[in-house]
DNA sequence: TGTAACTGTTACCGGTTCGATTACATAAAT
DNA sequence: ATTTATGTAATCGAACCGGTAACAGTTACA
């Protein structure tokens, strides 16, 4: 396994929310649905409920639910809560001052790649879990 | 560290090929830019020479060029050529399914996750080598 | 011819991230 | 009280990355 699939699982459950309007789901009856561990379930969810997308109850009776309608929550929203955002990958060591390439590559590649990852996120943003569950619906008949 | 810097640092040796042009660098040498193992150097160089965007020679006196002008260099040619290609990362383990959100959740992440990433590489597709030593010429003066 | 310079590749270490799992404190319904 | 949940910390194994040493192969040149 190399790289994280928190976001694809996070969409996953949200979806799962969204699908069951007004019922609130356990993490073991999501993990169950995703395959997983439902620590890791809690762990996404606790991350969701930080960003305000999701509401969890505890106790008897308890488990989460949608904060707010799955038109309103866009892919980047559930992005931005269960991914860190480190900003563009750039050296470990900074690059020698002495050399002309060297003493102004970061400040470009930043630009570069600041401008590579608002594309990127501007599909996420235009796409809201409401798409995604019509999707699903659409790929069920 | 967090993430891979492969492509900034690839980025990098390909603008010092740039602003050197006929004349062959060795890896020490842009080792000394970079701030790094002459090694790491040579990896990506050798990534780099893969897709044929660089030729080396060995031997004394060798060392490496650009294999063709900047301007016909993109970054998203270096991306490619040093980050592998996973396609979106999904569930580790696949979703139950029995649930309908789990036996098609995948399917409608993929068509989702690729226009992203598809987003994110046509920006690095029309930025070329040369604007990026371009760009490194104009915050020197 | 032989030596110095340079590439290409492998192997290994230490650090970090990730998912899975166990454990346990806390909270709420009945 | 007991049961059912969430919330969170700790730990484990696997994977990836950058740094480093080691070494084989190649080329220029004295």
């Amino acid at each position: 396994m190399s790289r994280s699939c928190k976001f694809a699982v996070a969409v996953h459950i949200a979806s799962l929310l969204a699908t069951s309007p007004g019922q609130a789901l356990t993490s073991d009856w999501i993990a169950g649905s995703v395959n997983t561990n439902p620590v890791v379930v809690r762990r996404l969810l606790s991350a969701l409920a930080k960003a305000g997308l999701v509401a969890s109850s505890r106790g008897s009776n308890g488990g989460s639910t949608l904060a707010r309608s799955p038109e309103r929550i866009s892919l980047l929203d559930i992005h931005r809560a269960v991914e860190a955002d480190d900003g563009p990958a750039l050296h470990h060591q900074p690059p020698n001052p002495a050399c002309p390439v060297g003493r102004n590559i970061q400040s470009v590649l930043v630009r570069v790649m600041d401008r590579a990852e608002a594309a990127k996120e501007a599909v996420l943003a235009t796409t809201t879990l409401a798409e995604v569950t019509g999707a699903l619906a659409a790929a069920e008949k």
